[in-house]
DNA sequence: GGCTAAGTGTAAATTAGCTGACATTTTGCT
DNA sequence: AGCAAAATGTCAGCTAATTTACACTTAGCC
């Protein structure tokens, strides 16, 4: 009931904003976007990059496919999943993309040959986008915004690289520590050595993440229950002591 | 002796270039890298890019630590791997760099944890490298190159991504196979259907890029060469028919 | 030319982790 | 409340690939 009130709320704090400051909201759903702090206020207005906003719940699947004109969205609000599928049918995880993310062709290239969609993990998400046209016109006029973003994209190919290497070189119980201790880092709410963390992954997730069967993900999540490590469930996780791991 | 002649009048040429020419020289080997094509001669030498030149032969190791200020390379001339030494002491291959790539901290971001060298594959090689600090100056005052530059670390991500979906799904056979399918479209000569490598990797090296074990590797090499897929040796790789892997 | 080290060939034992095949539990829905 | 679907738990059998172990071959060097 608690949770239906809140809800409401929210809603209505939608409206307000939609109704009343969409301008402006547009404005700081970038601006508070750590790449686009040195740019000012009419330069992101401006440059009119923003040219889409949605929302959606929980288990919705969105296509940003090519079809459609490049794009390059940002995460508002929520987690999605980006799978894509191979030829042969199989649907890998690609990325995981939290609040604040951006995502798509980061790249700058459009390349349609890979299916890709979205699906909504937690119970609903906000997400604006902007064209890849639009923003590279941006780059362009910002030298500064140009060398952040190329750094950023460089960040993530390391993180890329560095799953690469323990792909290769760990076994997937190394694995699942490490990717428990990374999401524990990211989004865990700390309290001492205690973390807790929101679990809007299924334990299916989990596996196809860090490049496993599900059975064997949930034997050794089961095997950390029974080892104190980890307290496992639908809704949360908690790490009693996070330095164990 | 046909070998030591072409040797003698490399190094002539090379005397040459370096006593007569060394600044058109700097000029040139970054001029016709695809990136740098779009800046002028004054841009390139005006900014003073290049600091560094260097040459190494076979088996050579080559540290570009970070107790040295941050640079970024590209390879003139030869190939080279790039070796990861990680905490328990496993050396793992994390790049192959061609004629022509650029190397180093791409990412423009200085990351000093890893420890990592160059190992020298072929024969010879030419490298030259500037300091990373020049180059974020020029990608600031070159917005064109900066979205360039974006762009090119993009696609290497992607490739790594590709390799890393590999990896996942394949197994080691189809690696190899689609690891011999990229060197042969990247450097193979090819005649008809015939694809001829030159061959400066072990085999070991392959089983690491590939990330299978030396015997492994050894056992479909073999496999394909018996199926008459290919004609392996220390020097060249024969591929008969292309189409065939 | 002969020695050493690096590279290659081959095979048996072992194993991590996948597959398939279920039972059980939880969730969302009408 | 009751049902279907999704998520989780468990286990036996299987398989690809690693490990270990050793023989052989080639390349480089004094």
């Amino acid at each position: 009931m608690k949770g239906f009130f809140i809800y409401e709320l929210k809603l209505l704090h939608l409206q307000i904003e939609t109704y009343f400051m969409y301008e402006d909201l547009k404005y700081w759903y970038l601006r508070d976007h750590k790449l686009f702090r040195i740019l000012s206020y009419s330069q992101i207005k401006q440059l009119c990059i923003i040219t889409g906003f949605k929302k959606a719940s929980k288990g919705e699947i969105i296509y940003f496919s090519s079809s459609d004109v490049p794009r390059i969205f940002l995460l508002k609000k929520g987690n999605i999943k980006i799978v894509a599928v191979d030829d042969d049918g199989n649907e890998t995880i690609k990325d995981i993309i939290q609040k604040g993310d951006l995502f798509g062709e980061l790249t700058l290239e459009t390349d349609n040959k890979v299916e890709e969609y979205a699906k909504v993990l937690s119970d609903d998400v906000s997400i604006c986008s902007f064209l890849m046209s639009d923003f590279e016109d941006l780059l362009l006029r910002n030298p500064t915004l140009a060398l952040s973003y190329t750094k950023f994209v460089g960040l993530k190919m390391k993180r890329i690289k560095n799953n690469y290497a323990n792909l290769v070189s760990k076994d997937a119980k190394t694995r699942l520590y490490q990717f428990l201790k990374d999401w524990a880092e990211q989004e865990g709410v700390k309290n001492g050595n205690t973390v807790i963390i929101e679990n809007y992954l299924t334990q299916n997730d989990i596996a196809q993440i860090i490049c496993t069967s599900r059975q064997t993900a949930t034997q050794l999540l089961n095997e950390m229950e029974t080892n104190q490590l980890l307290d496992y469930n639908r809704k949360q996780i908690i790490i009693p002591d996070i330095t164990k791991l």
